[in-house]
DNA sequence: CTCAACCTTACAGCTGGCAGAAAGGTTTCG
DNA sequence: CGAAACCTTTCTGCCAGCTGTAAGGTTGAG
């Protein structure tokens, strides 16, 4: 099978795939004698783990360390329980943050409709924004 | 006043200074004879002003045009209401999308717990990973 | 045989917000 | 007068995850 075969049977680019081998996350693939990349089934699989393991929120350095480690055979599932955790840890601290910043944002918000358009004149320094740093 | 003390009084390097006047956040100020930059107090104000925009989650982007529509005489808060509250979506859209990737992870991760590592060995296939895929 | 569709490599560029370093000129204090 | 601290410009690199482009070679159908 070649890339562009590939590419369409994993929904990616055959740039992406290029890509990924170039960082190491998939093994370079045999070659046709004129020097296409030829496919077999497996890197269908491992493509579409990486598309998974990617879509749930692993960076491919995450996922590659996952497969490196499992096809040194020393991997375990414990090792991409461990990742998923920390990731679930990193996006909660996401959470928060986007949460705090949309309360501050929120309140700014607030504020700018009870302001007057016509008073906020200084190029530098607007209401708005200021209110927001006063208020904080 | 030169670049370096401008850079003290509001909290940024140097380099954060000049990076905003090749971008055109800022604008160029006077020289010395000698070529070094030299600010006037309004500098300090309105850098303040894009450090608090700034933290308030808008882009450096959003900041510049709510910085020149306001020195185009057009300004009023009304454009900053109207890119705070744009921003708030976005956050909104954020927080949604991470709440989903955190459910489908934690979905994952409780999953992980009750699996046995000893029947995960196909480099290929991720118990984890897989049983994340046919579960969603 | 021709033409399109596919493939190859390598390099550049994009987003955002700077930081580091080189190689020099200026100012200020003691 | 000398040293330290400041300043200048320009270029490069960083994070992630690709995408675009150039300049070619290969394959398969009509």
């Amino acid at each position: 099978m070649r890339i562009g075969e590939l590419a369409n049977k994993c929904g990616v680019s055959t740039k992406t795939i290029r890509y990924y081998e170039s960082i190491e996350l998939l093994d370079a693939p045999e070659r046709t004698p004129s020097g296409y990349r030829d496919y077999d089934d497996g890197a269908i699989e491992r493509l579409r783990f990486v598309r998974d393991a990617q879509a749930t929120g692993l960076t491919l350095a995450e996922v590659a360390s996952v497969l490196e480690l499992k096809s040194a055979g020393s991997g375990s599932c414990a090792h991409t329980t461990a990742l998923i955790e920390e990731h679930l840890r990193s996006i909660d601290a996401q959470i928060a943050q986007l949460t705090e910043a949309r309360r501050d944002l929120a309140r700014l918000a607030a504020r700018a409709r009870s302001l007057d358009p016509a008073t906020c004149t200084d190029a530098n320094r607007c209401q708005v924004i200021a209110a927001g740093r006063e208020t904080s």
